[in-house]
DNA sequence: TCGACAAAACTTGTATGCTAGATTCGCCGG
DNA sequence: CCGGCGAATCTAGCATACAAGTTTTGTCGA
């Protein structure tokens, strides 16, 4: 999913309890606050709590959950900072792949550009918020492909993640998709054009685009974040 | 270090360990392909091996160790993706924090920069590149402060690390001080003139004199490497 | 009825032992 | 002397048991 994990032949109980985790959490099956247990997990696998333990560890590492010693562990809730820093690392890596982008793309790329946008305005048509998400990701993909830097992808997937699970409280999804179609209309525009700044700067606006919606979000949730709105 | 840790009471051994472990891989007297085990590294710290094990699971996820089950874990070899990741990543992060530093610098900003440049002359005039390489870091971090993303410089110390163990293989490091230095002074002087594209630019040239070093040291000490140098 | 104190029922951290797989070293046969 | 095969000896993964601390709950007293 994430790091290294390679092939592993047989898949140990820890990499299953991490992706199912992960995925509860990242899916808001499991909402910021949620007290999980090593003990109950293990029993829900079947397996002892060491590689629960050692799935903990790691969901931690990615600031999913938060284990409080002797306490509890629970899943983390929003913070300021946190949402801050996630925008700061996602902008500057999506900043640096559109640049790359630009300078990178040949003709082949920009008609994989275009045939995701075809894509997406279809999810749009048939107002399928799940398959533009999804769609979404590919999108970001194929720009870090396109780059030449696979594996900026990697980052920005997690930074997205940990912020699309906040953006799973709104109701209201399809409102947004025309906007964001909008955005990567013009960002595949600049990146064909090899135009780096224009690309850079289509992408930051897209960004920014959140920030409202996450605005929304923590007046609407103030319980899933630690910290006051401020 | 790294990640939370926050406060904890009694120090955990796993914490010792991991910290331990951290800097004898980074100060390169742990060398790549060393192979460590779960039991010698608990009988050194006195410790049973669950801690051990968990300090290798959060080394593994930084990429530092890699743990081949039921083989042995051995300290992770350089790779053409892993340095070229790194370097991806920490130039766009730093490129992201110089231009935020341009455009937030303040006059006592800008004052801060000339007392570091000092520190880093006199470093360099006594010849004391120890001193320098933590000037280095200082300098860096001072920019993330100014741009006022002090989360910045932990992605940036973190995959440095990385990599200046590599360049602890090389034996003349006060050669590159005054390129280094006057490097920094460039980016200086941008970042007080509010220069964002500037300092970008500078802080990307900057970032590639290490590109010649790596490729030199790739060739003087392949053994550490787990690719060819194609 | 309410408050304080104590004990029981949680939580995670650590230790020990066992198991399965991989390597390695030594023995035996040629 | 050399090659192949097997057992001893490594490795990490997992299960179980205990320890230390926190929260909750229940009970007793005013």
């Amino acid at each position: 999913m994430n790091d290294s994990a390679a092939s592993q032949a047989r898949p140990r109980s820890v990499e299953r309890i991490v992706d199912f985790l992960y995925r509860e959490i990242t899916a808001m099956r499991l909402l910021p606050g949620t007290r999980i247990s090593e003990t109950d997990v293990a029993a829900q696998f079947g397996v002892s709590r060491q590689p629960v333990r050692e799935a903990f560890s790691r969901l931690a590492a990615m600031d999913l959950i938060l284990v409080r010693p002797k306490k509890a562990t629970e899943v983390r809730r929003f913070s300021t900072l946190s949402i801050e820093k996630s925008r700061f690392v996602r902008s500057a890596i999506e900043s640096a792949a559109l640049r790359k982008a630009a300078e990178n793309c040949s003709e082949a790329d920009g008609y994989a550009l275009d045939a995701q946008l075809a894509l997406q305005r279809k999810a749009q048509a048939e107002k399928s918020s799940d398959a533009f998400a999804e769609l979404d990701y590919d999108f970001h993909r194929t720009i870090c492909d396109i780059a030449g830097v696979p594996y900026a992808f990697d980052i920005i997937r997690a930074e997205k993640e940990k912020v699309d699970r906040l953006c799973m409280l709104q109701i209201s999804k399809e409102d947004r998709m025309p906007q964001l179609i909008e955005d990567h209309a013009r960002i595949a525009d600049a990146i064909r054009s090899g135009d780096a700044e224009a690309a850079a700067a289509a992408g930051a606006l897209h960004l920014s685009r959140l920030d409202e919606t996450i605005a929304a979000i923590r007046k609407s949730s103030a319980a899933y974040f630690e910290d006051d709105p401020t």
